[in-house]
RNA sequence: UGGGAUAUCGCCAAGCGGUAAGGCAGCGGGUUUUGAUCUCGCCAUUCGUAGGUUCAAAUCCUACUAUCCCAGCCA
């Protein structure tokens, strides 16, 4: 078993190993807070194991928040899946699930203090008018004409705004702080704009809501966060977050640290990208097993277990970074290795006939579901005269090399006999369509008297007592490492992501469990869809295959 | 001379002045009724570059270079 009990280490939990030392607190207070406005990413499971994960090491507290301030963008939809996510990956909050919504009251309130205090007023100006005297990158900035309206007359123009008395983009509330800042959102930021929305947590009762910056600090120091964890991308705005906090009237000071934000290859991870893909039919769905999502890689059968596993390889820091696809492969590899029960499946089936064996023959032959771990049990197994094997798994001749069947020549059947080739039929185009074969009926769970060797050991399933089933197989979803810097996201999309196979599988294979893992064995991990297709056949996702040391030779 | 960050093996990533952890990938050997697993071994005289301080530098200083982020009434 991996070493569950190894805590990672990394500079944000040096920062709260100093925080508990020094006094500066006695217990750690993290949170998640998503905004309800996609379904939840791989990605995010980099946050959700840091911010949970640091409360189970430190015994402290972890809260999930929506933040739910864009109510346009918002839907009750997500903030259920997200749930759903969030408890699958293996968590589970402290408290009531938690809403910036909760809140507005208090930041109504915060928002009137920074008003009577001449450090906010209301902007009449045009949004292309605040844009234009924002200033530039390398420009300051200049001041709004309405920068110093008096405290009551702004005070007058907020309640007007709460109250319905203006139209959508016709005023905002802005904080006084720098017009010639460097740090671009400190000129002024609006931290209150009019939308006329229903939100889908205070339903009509606001027409005004609170910008990101503005609430994020605040719900931080309303619910006693300690530690306020964020990507990268917010560094300049902790200049924000602690204005805010240092000019209104509350006691809780949360700190904010930053951490690069997980980069896969061959995918894309911004939720506006991975939206198009699914409203531009590219994937099936959010929870389509080629998707980088949490629900995407359940169903592609992904254990909890493993992407947790994942979030603490890939550690934590502030370097930007592009994990390999092999490290997350590598953890739902070694998670089922170890716990997936073994079965058999033929994806090319190529049919295979045991002339010495009468043509009603059933064996039922036992083979245990685990090859190193007994406990597992076994399973019956139907060995008769017509099989299916892997189409690749026979050739007419072949070097030494090649471990498989061979005219002539005598393999294994995986949980079976040996067999020996005698001869195949073709069609009028030279594809073989039938094998024959003798098998030798002294080799069941031991090697040939006469010292003989298999030239290696091959997977089947009984052409008569197996079933049809639809096996999916997924490869990634781009051609190239970084689609996300493509202008055209489309044009690089993988046309074989996904490759549908008709095959068999193994009578007991009908009991599967929806998305639990089986290892067919040596092709890789698969798990049961949990829907059949129009023929009333089992479906089978790939999560991963097997580590192929022969494909890689065979391609050198 | 806008500002904020980051640079350690192909990919992640420890290291915090005492002489380069670990994981993934890769390579080679052994075991094996999965070309899987397991197992054994190999894999940075070097830490973006160039100087400097020091008995000693990936760690301190200086100057460069590269990359990422910031000009939403998004988060």
């Amino acid at each position: 078993m991996a070493d569950t009990d190894a805590r990672p280490t990394n500079f944000i939990r040096n920062i709260i190993d100093a925080d508990l030392a020094s006094g500066k607190h006695n217990s750690t207070h993290t949170r998640f807070p998503p905004e309800p406005n996609g379904f939840l990413h791989i990605g995010h499971a980099k946050s959700i194991v840091l911010n949970f994960g640091i409360a189970q090491d430190y015994e402290g507290l972890c809260n999930l928040r929506f933040d739910d301030t864009n109510p346009e963008k918002e839907d009750i939809d997500y903030v259920n899946a997200i749930k759903e996510d969030v408890n699958w990956l293996g968590y589970q909050w402290d408290g009531d699930i938690c809403y910036s919504s909760n809140y507005f009251d208090q930041l109504y309130g915060y928002a009137e203090e920074l008003i009577n205090k001449g450090l906010a007023y209301v902007d009449f100006s045009s949004q292309e008018e605040i844009r234009q005297m924002r200033g530039t990158l390398k420009a300051p900035g200049t001041n709004s004409p309405y920068r110093d309206t008096d405290a009551d007359e702004n005070l007058q123009h907020f309640r007007d705004m709460r109250d319905g008395k203006f139209k959508e983009g016709e005023c905002c509330l802005r904080a006084k702080i720098d017009m010639k800042s460097s740090f671009m959102c400190m000129r002024d930021p609006v931290i209150y704009r009019i939308r006329f929305a229903h939100h889908h947590q205070t339903g009509d009762k606001w027409c005004i809501y609170p910008m990101y910056d503005f609430t994020h600090c605040i719900s931080d120091a309303i619910e006693n966060i300690t530690h306020s964890l964020c990507t990268l991308e917010f560094q300049d705005n902790r200049r924000l977050y602690d204005w805010v906090l240092d000019n209104i009237s509350i006691e809780a000071r949360p700190h904010q640290y930053e951490f690069s934000r997980l980069n896969l290859e061959y995918t894309v991870m911004s939720k506006r990208k991975l939206n198009t893909l699914v409203t531009d039919n590219h994937v099936e769905g959010w929870d389509d097993p080629r998707m980088p999502t949490i629900a995407g890689l359940k169903r592609r059968g992904y254990t909890p277990g493993s992407i947790q596993e994942f979030c603490k390889r890939i550690g934590v820091t502030k370097m930007e970074n592009t994990v390999e696809m092999g490290m997350l492969e590598a953890c739902i590899r070694e998670d089922l290795n170890e716990n997936a029960p073994r079965a058999m499946a033929v994806l090319d089936p190529i049919k295979l006939v045991i002339e010495n064996l009468p043509d009603d023959h059933v064996e039922w032959l036992d083979a245990p579901n685990h090859p190193n771990d007994e406990s597992m049990g076994s399973r019956k197994l139907p060995f008769t005269k017509e099989i299916f094997i892997e189409r690749e798994d026979f050739r007419e001749e072949a070097n030494k090399k090649y471990k498989r069947l061979v005219i002539g020549k005598e393999v294994r059947l995986r949980n079976a006999y040996f067999i020996k080739a005698e001869r195949c039929d073709k069609d009028e185009n030279g594809n073989i369509t039938t094998i024959y074969c003798t098998y030798d009926d002294t080799t069941l769970g031991k090697l040939p008297a006469d010292g003989r060797k298999a030239k290696g050991v091959i997977h089947w399933v009984s052409a008569t007592e197996g079933k049809k089933a639809e096996i999916r197989a997924y490869d990634r979803l781009f051609t190239v490492s970084n689609p996300g810097a493509e202008d055209d996201m489309a044009a690089v999309l993988n046309p074989e992501s996904l490759v549908i196979h008709k095959g068999y599988i193994e009578p007991n294979l009908e009991n599967a469990e929806a998305l639990v893992g089986y290892q067919f064995e040596r092709l890789g991990y698969f798990c049961f869809d949990g829907k059949r297709n129009d023929e009333g056949e089992m479906i089978f996702n790939k999560t991963v295959g097997l580590r192929d040391s022969w494909a890689k030779q065979e391609n050198k």
